[in-house]
DNA sequence: ATGGTAGACAATCTA
């Protein structure tokens, strides 16, 4: 099983760099983020032709999250459990091929101490008790982008993004007590250096001079770490033209 | 020092 998660940063202006990838890697899960569409405007049939079914839960210019895969997805879930009306479309998770597929958009926070750290913070916290039904005996994946990087290897300057958004250490403890439950990095089983990022800003050249963040994680219950064969990041989308500002992650395991 | 770029959607908001 090959699953990849990519933020797309709205998937109708990505449609064409997201099939084009799509066509040579040929994901069996593909989990993506930021669509920023509605359910009827999701290019379902464009991915039907490609052989994927499509899971999704969209919202009119902001989130939005969707599970691709070639399998039959059961037990679709949208939202948490207890989320209000208008509750944000961050989380959608589905069960394929036997394995628990979770696919996350953590909120940005945009600044430290801001309201919207808060409901980050929150939001985590809830992401944390969503899994308190599953036991890490299960074959569980977390994925998605989570707007966290969680170590000093996993940030272009460590020292210029200490206590910054994306790397402050609420959000970084925040991450460790989600990965508590049970998961591990698929990513960092393979691959222990640094200069291995998911996310460059589009501002300021940042992709040009490597100034990025590996923020977007593939994490896995212990069964599935087990059987992890390989996880890298294909950075390759993020040169062609109109990318997202984030490039796939992705995990192959024998399952 | 509060920019810089991209997307949605029509004046800002979010990232």
């Amino acid at each position: 099983m090959k699953i990849a998660t990519w933020n797309v940063n709205s998937i109708t202006a990505r449609l064409p760099v997201v099939t084009r990838w799509v066509e040579t890697a040929l994901p069996d899960v593909l989990c993506l983020q930021e669509l920023k569409c509605m359910d009827e405007k999701f290019p379902a049939e464009q991915f039907r032709e490609l052989g994927y079914n499509s899971e999704v839960f969209g919202q009119r210019t902001y989130n939005g999250v969707a599970i691709l895969s070639r399998n039959a997805a059961t037990n679709v879930q949208r939202g948490f459990p207890d989320d209000e009306a208008g509750a944000h479309s961050r989380l959608i998770a589905a069960t394929i091929e036997g394995v628990r597929v979770v696919n996350a958009y953590v909120p940005n926070g945009q600044s430290v101490g801001s309201d919207k750290y808060r409901f980050k913070l929150d939001w985590m916290q809830k992401l944390h008790r969503f899994f308190d039904v599953h036991k890490s005996g299960e074959p569980v994946l977390l994925c998605g982008d989570f707007n966290v990087a969680p170590e000093e290897r996993d940030v272009h300057d460590p020292t210029q993004w200490e206590g910054q958004i994306l790397f402050s250490k609420l959000e970084r403890a925040a991450l460790e007590q989600i990965k508590g439950w049970g998961f591990e990095d698929a990513f960092r089983l393979h691959t222990q250096d640094t200069g291995h990022y998911s996310w460059w800003d589009y501002r300021q050249g940042a992709f040009r001079r490597d100034a990025g963040l590996r923020i977007d994680h593939i994490w896995v219950s212990d069964p599935l770490a087990r059987s992890c064969k390989e996880s890298w990041i294909d950075r390759e989308p993020r040169t062609w033209e109109r990318p997202s500002d984030h490039t796939p992650v992705i995990g192959v395991f024998d399952f």
